[in-house]
DNA sequence: AGTTTAATGTAGTTTTATTACAAAATAAAC
DNA sequence: GTTTATTTTGTAATAAAACTACATTAAACT
């Protein structure tokens, strides 16, 4: 049984359905909840097609039929994402923009978790933990990313550096070698500056990793791509759930290098945790 | 609507049940799962009575029919599975561990989701798109937040900067006067240079506001605060999910201060969006 | 035991969902 | 640009499921 939200699936399969399933999909997002208790007739009127299509519709996403995708659509709506795929708009209130962000940064997680490219994610575990320095190139929101690995990995005992300076990228990937790790990130793929940085590291003993979205300018010329998707509207000028889901990416690389390391690394990882203690207020739970 | 879990209300209510009712309570506590994926003939049978007893069974439990008992008790089934936090463990794999990062993450945003400080927010959105410059403060992890923060909010037409270094952030904080808003960002709350930097603010005519944890050190040198109970298991070293409940918390902040602005802003979105096209390489899709 | 009341089941009706097939629309080939 | 294949959608018939009215049985009380 897939684990992941109904209301995700179907906001995701959106793109790749016809027309009068497109119809089935909007009178369901539209409101999942009255969805849940209608019957094929009312449903099928309110997406203005016919019964059987909406019968095929359930079928397409696994169900049964229609009164199985019923449950499976409540069973959905319980864990509380309900605002998915509904976009903010300008006359929603603060009663409305937060959940509704909320609900779109899950889905985004949730669609994320289910298309893993778990091969590529062990191969990029296995070079950061092999790897004598790393380097995470970024620009733009990616340069808070970059940032965001470079205090992460640090905690592993690795030279670790973050460059957001297009010319400081440079003149590092010229002058990488062996064990030398080039960790780019660009939700586009397509930033000049990344890549040519990355084409000039390429050209050297040291290894390209990327973490961008698949098939794009900066995945071909990285030997191991971490691929995500990215179906998010960037219409939405501001970039967000994107931008999550590489950090819960990098997090997961993190984890992955810790276990390599084993038990016998967890002494260290407290020896720097303690080291911060003195630089906070005494805490009660303490 | 009965918010209760229905098989404990089934439970509950079996000692006042007539003979018939028991057997179908006993049918559908037997294999709940089953019971909802089953016709009102094959539960009748399974208890051994006739349809008209389970109908009757339903509508006692406040269901308007058999189908709508049906998908309450779906909805019951998943409720227990709503929060779940399932730790990594040194022995967990490659298809474990990046699954569980993802589940983790997205209960703790489902968890922030439920309690949001919505008048919280609705001041600090407010003081956000009256400031005349911003001012982002973390250290540690939080600075790659405030990193991320400052990206998002220079697109407002304010000057805004974000700033690691304890003594920039202090000779900052003194200097700060009317419409300079300090936007502190700590996870504990109890950092010390943070805490002192907020006082120095403080005492100016400048606004204090800050994203940390409730009832902390921070909190109480602050104008406004966007308390987060974090329960984050401090042990992990590794921190992650509190950060990334933050970060969404600031594009919640950040879409607050667009819709405030309204439609008229979206042209200025717009054109910094462009801004950034020539540094790409073409797409197919644009 | 007889009567009343409550509980359960039977059979028929209505609603709901599915299937088979035909019409329409779209895409491909000539 | 027409014809042919393919896909998509809808119509109508069928099957399944749920519900209702009523009959029957069981239990409770006189």
């Amino acid at each position: 049984m897939s684990t992941s939200n109904l209301l995700t699936r179907l906001t995701a399969a959106l793109p790749e359905l016809n027309k009068s399933e497109v119809k089935v999909a909007h009178a369901i997002l539209e409101n999942p909840e009255a969805a849940t208790r209608s019957s094929i007739a009312v449903l099928a009127a309110a997406a203005s097609v016919s019964e059987p299509s909406v019968n095929r519709f359930c079928k397409r996403f696994g169900a049964t039929g229609f009164p199985d995708f019923k449950l499976q659509l409540a069973r959905s709506l319980v864990s509380g994402v309900k605002y998915i795929s509904r976009a903010v708009e300008l006359d929603d209130s603060i009663d409305t923009y937060p959940r509704k962000l909320f609900d779109n940064t899950i889905s985004a997680l949730m669609l994320a978790k289910e298309s893993l490219p778990l091969p590529a994610i062990e191969r990029v575990v296995n070079h950061l933990s092999q790897a004598r320095r790393i380097h995470f190139f970024g620009l733009g929101t990616s340069a808070a990313i970059a940032k965001d690995a470079e205090h992460k990995f640090f905690r592993f005992n690795v030279p670790v550096s973050s460059h957001t300076d297009p010319l400081m990228q440079r003149m590092l990937a010229a002058s990488g070698g062996v064990g030398d790790l080039f960790f780019c990130i660009s939700h586009t793929g397509r930033t000049q500056a990344i890549i040519e940085a990355a084409e000039l590291a390429r050209k050297t003993e040291a290894t390209v990793v990327s973490l961008t979205c698949e098939a794009s300018p900066l995945a071909t010329h990285s030997h191991v791509v971490i691929g995500l998707d990215n179906k998010e509207n960037t219409d939405d000028y501001l970039p967000m759930t994107s931008r999550i889901v590489q950090l819960v990416v990098l997090d997961v690389l993190a984890i992955g290098v810790m276990l390599q390391r084993g038990e016998g690394f967890l002494p260290h990882l407290a020896r720097i945790k303690a080291s911060v203690k003195n630089t906070r207020l005494p805490d009660d739970s303490d």
